[in-house]
DNA sequence: TAGTGGTCTAGACCACGCA
DNA sequence: GCGTGGTCTAGACCACTAG
């Protein structure tokens, strides 16, 4: 049990997420699970309705999530605004030192939608391939990514490629040198299953860029993609 | 009063927030202010509890905002989430078409912090001249800055310059041609005034961009510079 | 002072996950 | 079936804004 101020004029709300914050930081571990709703309630004597609202808050700031009939979770990445916990930089996911991995979560053809299509220089509803693919570093997801390729240039991609870096793939079996031409870079609240699969809140940003890689020798698109970055994990350098 | 069907499996606040949401884009203009709470839960036949939590979910989604005792408002900018609205990109804020404009929001001499200190290769406390502006294209904010000029170079920084390019103003009164080395972008919440200033939610993404200006003669650092985009109304276009 | 949003309580029932 | 979170209601009082 834990003394609240009523008579503050902090919110009780807000001290309770205050005091879950730092029992948070100080004894979970990414993974835990907090003491049910019912459980906080009894221990601040507040309604559950209150104690739901200083989760809401802590929802908000990407400490926890909940998971209907299950509980409520600590992330795995406590997130740490401080500018200075941001001084270490990666040029690319390939130059960190740590151990990088890949999945392939997705090959299918599909007609290009229009934003697609443009950016390949094709008819909408072309043929495309889309492979969707997450990337990780130490076991911690770091990208989504969604690739497109046009169908015309690339017979029996599907077939041959399996997993492992698509521009070795494209450079070994279609010996095209891919360049990137241009990037495009916005930022977005995540959309679909992007926040599950970086295991990251819903409230938090994502660093999305676009980029269009040609063929170096001739300039034909041949790849457009779209890189879902968890905002926290990564920050993209531009060198001039 | 609008009907709502109490058995669906769509939440009742939730089909209260698609009503409210399409009579916004339909019948509102930013700025607008939406019926009180209490009316809202008259209309619709349901606890003035449920008006707010369909309420909550227009906040989240970047739609409204609440000011507290005048009320709900449309805000200015509606958020399109949509990837074909953003196919239209620009280059710099200068090369927009737009009418642009810019204040100077506070001109003072601090000490540097120490990640200010690092990228203008000062010592930690040294002082320097930080300058904050906030810069719209046709009256609509799109971002605020933050420049760190080393004062040792900038002699009378403060009480000559009073408004305007801040580049053309170095390159006038010191003959010093600056060039941007490097930029570090990444995606976060926005903090302190950032997104009242930029006329935003605090749940949306801000695009942040560090960028480092030297001195194109010797090298130089001159400038660190640490600007945020409202992520809705920019993109940021890499060419390589 | 009247009207707005903000907080808190109390209680009910539903939907999900798991043993 | 039990415990979890999710939704909805009802009512009270507070804090802010504006006339």
């Amino acid at each position: 049990m834990t003394l609240l101020k009523r008579n503050s004029t902090e919110k009780i709300y807000s001290q309770i997420a205050n005091v879950l914050r730092q029992d948070i930081s100080q004894h979970y571990q990414p993974g835990d699970c907090l003491a049910s709703e019912f459980e906080l309630a009894e221990r601040f004597q507040v309604n559950r309705h209150t104690i739901r609202h200083a989760i809401e808050a802590l929802i908000q700031e990407g400490v926890v999530e909940r998971r209907h009939g299950k509980g409520t979770f600590v992330l795995t990445q406590p997130i740490d605004y401080t500018v200075a916990a941001k001084t270490r930089f990666t040029q690319t996911l390939k130059n960190l030192g740590k151990t990088t991995s890949m999945q392939v979560r997705r090959k299918v053809v599909m007609p290009a939608e229009t934003g697609v299509a443009q950016h390949l220089a094709l008819k909408p509803r072309d043929p495309v391939i889309c492979i969707e693919t997450l990337r990780l570093a130490d076991q911690q997801p770091i990208c989504v990514s969604s690739h497109y390729f046009p169908q015309c240039h690339f017979p029996d991609f599907l077939e041959l490629y399996q997993t492992g870096s698509l521009h070795g793939f494209i450079q070994q079996h279609y010996g095209w040198p891919l360049k990137r031409i241009e990037s495009l870079v916005s930022a977005v609240l995540p959309q679909g299953d992007d926040a599950a699969l970086l295991s990251m809140p819903k409230s938090q940003p994502i660093l999305r860029v676009k980029s269009i890689n040609v063929n170096e020798r001739d300039g034909t698109p041949l790849e457009y993609a779209l890189t879902r970055f968890c905002a926290d994990r990564i920050q993209l350098r531009i060198n001039l």
